[in-house]
Formats: structure tokens, C-alpha cells, sequence
DNA sequence: CTTTGTGCAAACACTTTGCAAGTCC
DNA sequence: GGACTTGCAAAGTGTTTGCACAAAG
């Protein structure tokens, strides 16, 4: 994880942003929420660091990982955007509807069913999130 | 269409619900989008249709849908939900992010994936729904 | 010391809700 | 006629923005 602030820190001062004591507790926020969280959570999390940060600022600092690709918008759930930090591995998941485990797909197979939609369809496919719903061997046994 | 539009009486009715002239027009909107569209969009469509309806009554309206499996929420495109008719073929998307259009993936593709996926980890894939994100090739250039 | 970021409060936008009047079966 | 629906207006949420002050490089 220090391994990845570092990025991150890299990621912000070039593209001229400053890293902050907010920007700081949210990162550590959403990492501490296993890489994705509402602004709700984000907030509660963040309160017990300790920290004492304004809802806009934290909206602001989501808006600004986004636009830099630390983290990307998940979806919706119930209204309330849900906020996903992007990792450098882990891009591609099974993810098991029964027990909510979580496989990583090798590149390989990704790549190639990509580059088949970017061939047939001329679309600029995300590239930074795929999940494939299902059931895993263990529990459909 | 007509076929479907018998199955969504059926449905309101064998759940004490009413069909009428909004939820047509809701219904209708939406299938003239391609069958998925914002609120935003179906009011417009509405009003093409002649017929004005209150925006509280169409929330109302996609919320029974909602319930009765009629319409999905497909997620959010710029904090606007975007409402999916339930077809029975029309499982796979690349959905655009910037514009909220989608265009349906070729079944042999997918499949193609999807044998990989089970083979290689012996995952039972759930065929149902596969939603790709990106760009389309209006918005991207 | 200049530029960027923060907190506060107010503004926005999307969605929901209470209630009286209207509509469907 | 009785239960379900609608329109209207008002209230709720989640998110964004303007501005003066504070902090980072």
C-alpha cells in the first residue's frame, strides 16, 4: 500500500495537484473499505482517523482522483455513487454471486475479447474494470 | 413490441397494478430509445408522444417497473440512473460512459469468452448480463 | 510568496412523498 | 363504488460551487 501512495504522490504533482492531509485520509479511507466506497462511507471512515474533513472537500478530492485515474465511479447503489480505487493488478474479476469470492481473469483472455470489441464495434473499451458475474467451482459443486 | 407490451399488462395486472395511459407512454419511451433512457430522456420522448406527464408520475411509474422486473436500473451517467427494459434476447452491452448509448455485443463473441472463463477456471459464468464500459466512436473523437 | 486546497454556506439537480382530485376495473 | 393513480407542490438527498482564509511547494 506505501508502495502505491507513492504513485499516487507522483500522479498528483504531475499534474500539478498537492497532496494534502485530506487527499491523504481519503486514499487511506477507501483502501481501508477494500478499494471501493460511497461518499458516506468515505466520510465514517474518515472521522475515525481522526479527521475532521468537509463533505465538499471530499467530493472534490473524489473528483479530482478521478479525473486522474486513481479512481474510477463504479456504479450506483441506491442513489450514492460508489468510488473505486483503481490498482495496478487486479483489473479483471469472476466474482462468485454465492459466496462473493473473487478470482482475477488472466490479461490474456481479457485482452483478446477486447480487442475483438475495439476491432468490431471502433469502441474505446474501459480498460480498467471488468467483472463477470457467476458461481465458482466450490459452490456450484 | 406488441407481443411484450401484452406481458407487461399481464404482469401489473397479476399484481394489482393498472395499466395506464402514463405507464403506456413511460413503456413506449423507453422502447423507442432502444429501450433504455434517463428520466431526462423519457420525458422528452413523453412529450413528443403528445402526452404530458408529471415527472413525480414517472418516477413512480419506472419504480413499479423496477418492482415488477419489467425495467432494471442499468446505473448512472452523470448522476442520472439510466432505466433498462428487460428483454429476453439483448443480454450483452458495451455501454458508452459519456453518452449512455449501448450497443449490443454479438452473442458468438461473448460466448467465445465466456467457454474461456469456464474452461480455464471452472467457473460457472452467469450468461445473463455482461455490461462492458467505454467510449463510443461518436463521443471518442 | 504564489498557487492550489479547504471550510462554510448556499445553490443545484435528481428523486421521493403527502394529499386531494381523477381514473381504471 | 372502491382501490389504484395522477398532478401538484413541497421536502429530501446527493453533489457542486463561490468566496475568503489556510496550507503546500
Amino acid at each position: 500500500m506505501a508502495h502505491n501512495k507513492i504513485n499516487y504522490l507522483d500522479k498528483l504533482h504531475k499534474n500539478g495537484y498537492r497532496m494534502t492531509r485530506q487527499r491523504r485520509a481519503v486514499l487511506d479511507a477507501i483502501c481501508q473499505a477494500d478499494g471501493h466506497a460511497t461518499v458516506g462511507e468515505i466520510c465514517y471512515r474518515v472521522n475515525k482517523l481522526g479527521e475532521d474533513i468537509d463533505q465538499s472537500t471530499i467530493y472534490r478530492t473524489l473528483n479530482v482522483f478521478v479525473r486522474l485515474g486513481i479512481v474510477i465511479i463504479g456504479g450506483d447503489v441506491n442513489g450514492e455513487r460508489v468510488y473505486e480505487l483503481v490498482k495496478e493488478d487486479h483489473h479483471h474479476h469472476l466474482f462468485c454471486k454465492k459466496c462473493g469470492h473473487e478470482i482475477e481473469i488472466e490479461k490474456r483472455l481479457v485482452d483478446f475479447f477486447y480487442q475483438q470489441l475495439q476491432d468490431e464495434y471502433n469502441y474505446e473499451v474501459d480498460m480498467d474494470h471488468l467483472i463477470v458475474f457467476g458461481t465458482c467451482s466450490n459452490c456450484s459443486s
